[in-house]
DNA sequence: TGGACCGTTCAATTTTTAATGAACTCTACG
DNA sequence: CGTAGAGTTCATTAAAAATTGAACGGTCCA
């Protein structure tokens, strides 16, 4: 009896539990940063591994696909995210998370929001520009003031950016 | 000749060059923020109109169906980036936009961010107790101090958002 | 040289999210 | 009351985003 059940037949790779929570935790959190699921998944594992992990294993804990894990990974490294480390199969790359709140946050406002402002600043030149073509003096006026309003909105958000930085900083 | 004649059909109520500008800022600009497109054009197009407008008005000029801007409105309303005002017809409800950064961002830190920061703290304590449970005692040490970085890392946030705050503030 | 294996890429697919529009409520007015 | 118009709701549909997996490129070693 019981041969081949499946009563308590874990698989060998299966997260415990400290690992499913924590790894629910991140792939939940960084979705208020508009990231995909599975980039939460693969960095809060590695946050919460004593031990470095390679690709395959993320993989295979994490249950998502080759494909999927190359890409996170990717995205984790731009962003210093994580680290590549040495591991018993030297034929295999090896990551460790980084977990400086710093480092993340400094990241990720590098990689994803410094690259808006500035579009935002080239588009903020090209309204200049057509608002310099308003004949109507009146609204002239008005759309002047809104746009130098925005200028003052990317001023400001240039300011708090660093600032962020340095309070996470020590 | 001429008659009924498509050349410079402009329709009545299509946004101007500047209009359009402005509101597609606004349209890309909230995506950072994980907001849909929508929101963001009827937010830029208060933004960059000098009088207010109704539901009516929104939907016919940016062309998006009235259950979009009915929910659009609502979101806005609750962060309290616009401001409901009198108009012309007294049938209809008018809106403004409101144009103080520190509004908008502080009504995104409390409708959005603080939400998520409180269900956090639920789960860190949620993680707490799990790692209390390990046997291992090595592993529990590893595990304790993750959490506890966890639990500085929320700690960290906290003491930014209202650093954001009062750096907006004035 | 060849084949085993690690990792990447990207077109196809699935899943998630946002937008639509018809049905509804509510109010004001005759 | 009854109807007309403003505004909301929510099931359906459409659009966007993430995930998959098969094909590919590179490297190491026999």
């Amino acid at each position: 009896m019981c041969l081949g059940g499946f009563v308590s037949e874990a698989k060998p790779n299966a997260l415990v539990e400290i690992e499913r929570q924590v790894v629910s935790l991140f792939a939940d959190g960084v979705r208020v940063a508009g990231l995909p699921r599975s980039i939460g998944e693969i960095y809060g594992l590695l946050f919460v591994s004593a031990d470095p992990l390679a690709m395959d294993d993320l993989v295979v804990r994490l249950n998502i696909s080759k494909g999927s894990v190359s890409q996170g990974l990717k995205f984790l490294r731009t962003l210093g995210a994580i680290r590549e480390v040495e591991g018993p199969d030297v034929r295999r790359t090896y990551y460790e998370g980084d977990i400086e709140l710093k480092k993340l946050v400094g990241g990720f406002i590098r990689e994803q929001m410094r690259p808006h402002m500035e579009s935002g600043k080239d588009r903020l030149k090209a309204l200049e520009a057509e608002v310099a073509k308003e004949e109507d003096e009146s609204k002239q006026a008005f759309y002047d003031e809104r746009v130098k309003k925005l200028e003052r909105w990317l001023k400001q958000a240039k300011l708090v950016l660093p600032l962020i930085q340095r309070v996470l900083g020590e």
